[in-house]
DNA sequence: TGGTGTGAACCGATTCACAGCA
DNA sequence: TGCTGTGAATCGGTTCACACCA
């Protein structure tokens, strides 16, 4: 097969770059994009998108570049872009509205095809053409549209809880967005967590690192 | 000084863990935390919350552990708890105003103190006790406020040119939540990037990753 | 000449092992 | 005995330099 061994994470991240980026090209106009113009893309060297691109199957010409069409395909097979994907969501608060809402994901291969809550005045109704259901409905939803991938937006309290639910429903990758401390899965299924507040965090411990390297120098 | 050096990125994730942890603890219960247990938090070794600890002063007591006042005082430094920050957000959609209603934040010290839009019917209204207003007035309102941090919910498109406003209206450290290629900020700018559809890439990828070795095994 | 592929060197972060202190 | 602090060893990712191909 192609991918050979465990790509690392800031790996995974460029090459999600590079694919945007070669998404994003007018096809017509080049046929081929070299590694100088990648690296650039995500901020690195060359020699950096070289051998991310390395990773997979060899498909740089030298003199010439990558070919736009090999290397498009590559990514996406690595990024399962060539068949939708569905993914449910759990907790429609502000949150969980506005990634039901986001065109993004719809861009995207993915698909939320289901949203689940447990405040009965939200259960029944429709948000953009996701309708919204009783947590209770989870197992039947999972089996009916063959989701293995959800997102979770609860509050922290209610965070683990959801996760069990998911995965004894048959659930194997989660992207959480509540900011629960350290939840845990099974072996075998895969967890993500964003967190808005240590995104905040970080900013502003790299802005006073900025500051107090300025004030230094 | 306390922090001698820059940490690293996965470094101040950890740290923001441990602070989280230990201010959800019952300070009457116990006068002391062990590595031991700081690095279960973060899913880690004991070693490793030591060795992040001690880059700041070393306070931890040998047999005991470390005393959780000084602790939380330690990293409540570093990340800037001991006083109120200002914030702004930029582009009022639905992650926008997601971002303005997440109680999260405000438990934290960030204060969303106003927010921008260019649709003219959402400008003047108010979010929760955060009122919109119109883009152009941003540089008047970021001195009066004293905002230094941003956070941008704005379409792709418009990334960059809000980018560019915020820096020139004297904002210094950016969270952007656009899912636009490369941004490009001055030195001595901070940026961040979240970017929801590369997290259910990573995401995806991880599950395949998982799928694959279970499948040869 | 221009650009890929890759082994070697480098660098930083994580882990290990253990000395030392209460 | 229990747990910290830390040098040493290790591991992995990034950068460099250059052979090689069109």
């Amino acid at each position: 097969m192609d991918v050979d061994k465990r790509l690392s994470t800031s790996c995974i991240y460029r090459l999600a770059l590079y694919e945007r980026y070669i998404s994003s090209l007018d096809r017509a106009r080049d046929e081929y994009v070299s590694s100088q113009e990648l690296g650039d893309v995500t901020g690195h060297s060359a020699a950096q998108a070289r051998k991310d691109l390395t990773h997979g199957i060899s498909l740089g010409e030298p003199g010439k570049g990558y070919e736009i069409r090999k290397l498009e395909a590559m990514l996406t097979r690595i990024f399962g872009k060539e068949k939708h994907r569905n993914v449910i969501l759990v907790g429609v608060g502000n949150l969980g509205l506005a990634l039901i809402l986001y065109k993004g994901l719809s861009l995207q291969q993915f698909r939320i095809v289901a949203a689940f809550d447990r405040d009965v005045t939200k259960i029944g109704k429709y948000v953009e053409d996701v309708l919204i259901r009783d947590i209770r409905n989870l197992e039947s939803v999972v089996t009916r549209t063959g989701a293995d991938m959800a997102i979770v937006c609860v509050p922290a309290q209610s965070a683990q809880q959801i996760v069990d639910g998911l995965v004894s429903a048959g659930i194997k990758a989660i992207l959480n967005f509540a900011p629960a401390g350290r939840l845990t899965v099974p072996e075998g299924i895969v967890l993500q967590n964003v967190d808005m507040s240590i995104e905040l965090d970080r900013l502003y411990y790299l802005l006073k690192a900025q500051d107090d390297s300025c004030a230094n120098s």
